[in-house]
DNA sequence: TGCAGCTGTGAAAATCCTGTGAACGCAGGC
DNA sequence: GCCTGCGTTCACAGGATTTTCACAGCTGCA
């Protein structure tokens, strides 16, 4: 299965030695590696973007779990290797409860250490990416290839954020995404508490959205959980639907039946 | 960070005392462990919902590695942990490279092995649920997706708390649940004495299924004990009733109750 | 039959959550 | 350096949801 993906990887370790071999093997490998000197910010490590870190924890002294606990808090995504000298099982289950993704013995053979990280990295892959097609939603059509959604021909004028927005709701159309996956996902990072980005840019998003497409909704607010995309059509305009006791709510498959009704 | 999940783990493996100490643990910990004898055909795991594999290769004698290569390739999202003793660093890396997620060497801690299988398990999660199939109970169907439960098309417009109610309660589908349970598994914390919430939701989500629903039953009353979640038609519109009209909390088989007639 | 303990109800009170508008800071382009 | 676009953060208002109460109705038991 396999390697074929380029691995970015970050190492924080002081053995010059194995970090030098290592580093031909991954260069051989293809991987682009960094090795970074001690225990660098977790945000700083969010700009790199990477797939992997391999780090040995006795390098960071007394900070070694909280440093852990953090960058694993934080980066829910990344592959995290411990490969560090004798432990203990306790010390080894620690790390793994911490969110460490696997951890290494030393002395190991860098063949090893790589596979360990491929492993790791791995998990990353095989989410349903999109594929370059255009995908159309309501009166929404979605370009990827541009970065862009557009409604009767025109842009939306989403930015960077909007559109990553967007596509991932729409991507999970008639599934409710939590905020926090939310973030996760177009940050990239674990979302503080407290935070209403999404919020602010799903607002965003809906304005924009509302001034082209106005008799259309798309994103769907759900209390307490997060936000669902599933367009359908605005029936407030003509006063006549008394029927049906409007819930917010469309049915299992899509939603247009409400019109068709009874 | 919280393995408060409850892990699906599948063993093959043939180390008894291993395997019994492990599994003794595994249930302490709420896991659900299922030992195999030998080289189960991946189908049938896939139709054991895995979050994780525990695999001794060294029972699978020469089958072992295409066995492995075969699992993997075809359930990308299962966690595969090896669990063998001594190996070289070839062999390692081979498994790794073919899919598995971790190695282990025995003899090992029965404790490293949990955290790891759950390092392993916790990379599935978080993303696409995959689990999302709709369940259907009654006129009910609840969707975990979308965290609703809808009856004809029409949502039920739950809240968070009453979805997760429900949600617990038909997944327990004929068990009686105590309070102080549910009150444990929904809200995430004790509950406080002379708290009436569950009672308080319990009767929110009888309204909204009667509202929705109100052909049947669903949630019933066991006095001094707590709630069963069963889904009965209501038998109140002809008034038969010949045999005698069953209590409560008898026996496995539904139980219809007594019912409004009057 | 009467008592004590539980549960069902309805509504008020307390909390929590989301929508919104605006200020702030940063980076790139002119 | 100044301007503009973008992303982030704040504070507040309006609602939605959850808790809490007091009381009525039941259940089980002596």
């Amino acid at each position: 299965m396999s390697s074929n993906q380029t691995i970015r990887l970050a190492v924080i370790d002081d053995d010059s030695g194995f970090v030098t071999v290592l580093g031909k093997r991954t260069e051989a490998a293809g991987w682009q590696q960094r090795v970074l000197g001690g225990a660098i910010p977790p945000e700083e490590l969010v700009a790199m973007k990477l797939n992997a870190l391999l780090l040995d924890l006795s390098v960071l002294g007394d900070e070694a779990w909280s440093y852990l606990e953090r960058v694993c808090g934080m980066l829910p995504d990344l592959g995290v290797v411990v490969c560090t000298g004798p432990s203990t099982v306790a010390q080894r289950v620690r790390a793994l409860r911490l969110g460490a993704d696997d951890w290494i013995s030393k002395p190991c053979h860098p063949e090893e250490a790589m596979a360990r990280i491929e492993a790791v990295s791995r998990r990353r892959r095989g989410r349903p990416q999109v594929d370059a097609g255009p995908v159309v939603v309501g009166e929404l059509e979605i370009r990827a290839d541009r970065f862009q959604a557009f409604v009767g021909g025109g842009s939306l004028a989403l930015t960077r954020r909007e559109f990553e927005l967007l596509q991932l709701l729409a991507g999970a159309e008639g599934r409710v995404l939590e905020r926090e996956a939310i973030y996760q996902q177009v940050w990239g990072y674990a979302m503080a508490h407290g935070d209403r980005s999404v919020d602010v840019f799903v607002r965003k998003l809906r304005q924009k959205l509302e001034k082209r497409s106005p008799a259309w909704h798309y994103i769907h607010t759900h209390f307490g959980v997060g936000y669902r995309f599933d367009p359908e059509p605005v029936e407030g305009d003509e006063a006549l639907a008394p029927s049906a006791p409007e819930d917010g709510d469309a049915a299992p498959g899509h939603s247009l039946e409400r019109l068709a009704a009874s």
